[in-house]
DNA sequence: CATGAATGAGTGTTCATTCAT
DNA sequence: TATGAATGAACACTCATTCAT
């Protein structure tokens, strides 16, 4: 009688831990044997939940972006339009420890997109589900009347997500110069230049 | 009568070359023997130009960000204000084939700052100068009058670095959803909303 | 149910096999892969079991030493005085196959201490554990009145392990003219000066 | 017109650089490349003196034995038998720098004979000059009847060089330990045991 | 299921040697 | 004759992966 255990906490568990190694060794300096001690295994038994090391790094950020998608779904839940918009941009931006976190491994994982096709395709396939997002609650802001009657979603969107990938990186290279008073700033400055409330003349903006 | 080589140029070829392989394989892909056989020379020969691979790595960087800011210079030759801004700007985003491999770069260092240390000190410095370069181009539109009168000068460069950062890393992983047109159009909503041109009541932004 | 293994005779077991390649290779010859290939394993497996190379050339001397000590204490046991001393004397000897094995590694290490601090401190560790056990049997000899009353313990024992230190390497670098007749013969000559009991006339050293 | 060197100077040169570089960094740390710069010279001049490695190395130890050899000479002439024997025996202890970085260079070769047979014969041929010469002052001193009458030359002029081998090493691991007055001490003691006019009551050796 | 011992390919690096100049 | 650039093999070491227990 095999000992039954929790198959997805069980991998859960070990692709938290490899957060935690990405973070403070760098992805090149993360090793299935630093992952299995961080988790508190033999480096033998992540062969049992995972097929590879691949599968082990993709997993994990695959996992961290779930986590991160279900707390914008929590915060969002509710709300509509601008408001929630800004509370999932909230959740994508570097503001505190966990998406500090969040944002290391993202970080760690661009760089390896180029030598790993495997990894770029698992990636494009991610960024489309925030880009998505984004576009989705933009839409419906703008269904609702909430933005300027001429904005370019898709660029507006592109905006979006260049601030968050921008911040992320350079919260984690220069964290000082990242403050969250900083993020948040420059979040609100974006939002001005959506929304419809906003006094700017539609003419003057994205000509 | 040796055989005299010209040290820079041969130890930029192989910075070049080192360019080439990891735009191809990445970096973690990206091996001394691969640099060796993409510049054409023999694994050893390497030893008599760098100390290490670290050495070739943290060069390949250097004068990647040294090539860009040698084309800052030459196109803003002349200009001031933001005109030279923005034509600073427009080098430092992978808007063509050299800028998107200078892109490559880049992108690919950042994930390995978290696991050395040295790195990311070399990429802070590297940070700094590109900050303070687009400071001070900000700060002498402002001493012109070419910005809005009440434009936080460090939140405007951080726009603008985030930008950069921004559109190099989805160029990378994404390069369909970044034509060049976008960059520029993304480019030039961000320069309105910073110009005093703009007709853009300086209340309503930013504030 | 791991398999599982007695890691120290493994790791004796490795470090005979080291014997072997240093006493056959000499030790600028002893690579980790004549050392895994000789102990009948694949090159990785050194890594289980010792940090690095220097470990394993460390570990094999200080063993080759713990092999000579135990045996001394062996045959010493229950004996006093110059008779006990004696029978260490032996155990140091290049006598026989095995402590001509001893001697070699001995003698390879000698000249690696001049560039590895490290190793040099070990030596002197060893060296300093013989220098006391025969300083103490030497010591033990004059309590009992076995040594000549006036004999200088310190400077006696630095004849002894002299003879030790010169025979060795002599029987490994010319060991046609070092037999096990010269050598007993040499320590017996160095005893009677040693000896009160020498009623040996003068004139029959030496026969 | 070639330039004019004076070929055996040069190389004596070299060779002598060869025992600084031994002396400093050990046998295994002794580089071409850290001769020739130790010598003042660029690596590929030392292919025009010698064939190869293996050729400096060699030569380095024949040309401080054949110094070690000339002192010996010098000290030696005009002086027979035991006076004779005790300045050439003199100059073989490491009794100060000179000598100290002759009895280096010597240990340091040791270790190599094991894994390099050419080597081995070459020290073997060098052990036989010592040898012979130490036991033809003996023989020497014995036809002068300077030594007791029964003396057995070959087993004395073993223990005149286990003497010296045994003290050389000592001194190059452990210098504290061997300081030259002790190194005097054991050699006249030795002298003595040989001596015919040895009247030394058997309780005044070792004082 | 879990272990950790074992594998072996691949890495960065060093170095004696060669050779065009 | 002298240079030092270039070669390429060998080294120690790391690591993902496999597998007997």
């Amino acid at each position: 009688m095999p000992k039954i255990v929790d198959w997805e906490s069980r991998r859960d568990e070990v692709l938290a831990a490899t957060w935690r190694v990405i973070a403070a060794h760098g992805l090149a300096g993360t090793t299935i044997r630093k992952i299995a001690k961080e988790a508190g295994y033999s480096p033998g038994v992540l062969a049992h939940y995972f097929s590879d090391k691949q599968d082990i790094l993709g997993s994990a950020l695959v996992l961290a972006h779930r986590r991160v998608g279900d707390r914008m779904d929590r915060k969002a839940e509710g709300r509509t339009g601008l408001a929630a918009l800004r509370l999932v941009m909230i959740e994508a931006l570097p503001l505190d420890r966990q998406r500090m976190l969040e944002a290391q491994i993202e970080v760690s994982f661009w760089g390896r997109a180029l030598g790993t096709p495997e990894l770029a395709r698992l990636q494009n396939a991610e960024f489309e589900r925030l880009w998505g997002r984004l576009r989705r609650l933009l839409a419906d802001a703008a269904s609702r009347g909430e933005v300027r009657a001429d904005l370019d979603i898709e660029a507006a969107t592109h905006r979006l997500v260049a601030l968050i990938d921008g911040l992320s990186v350079e919260a984690v290279l220069y964290p000082a110069r990242v403050p969250a008073e900083r993020q948040l700033a420059l979040l609100d400055e974006l939002m001005d230049t959506i929304s419809a409330a906003s006094a700017v003349p539609p003419a003057a903006i994205g000509s």
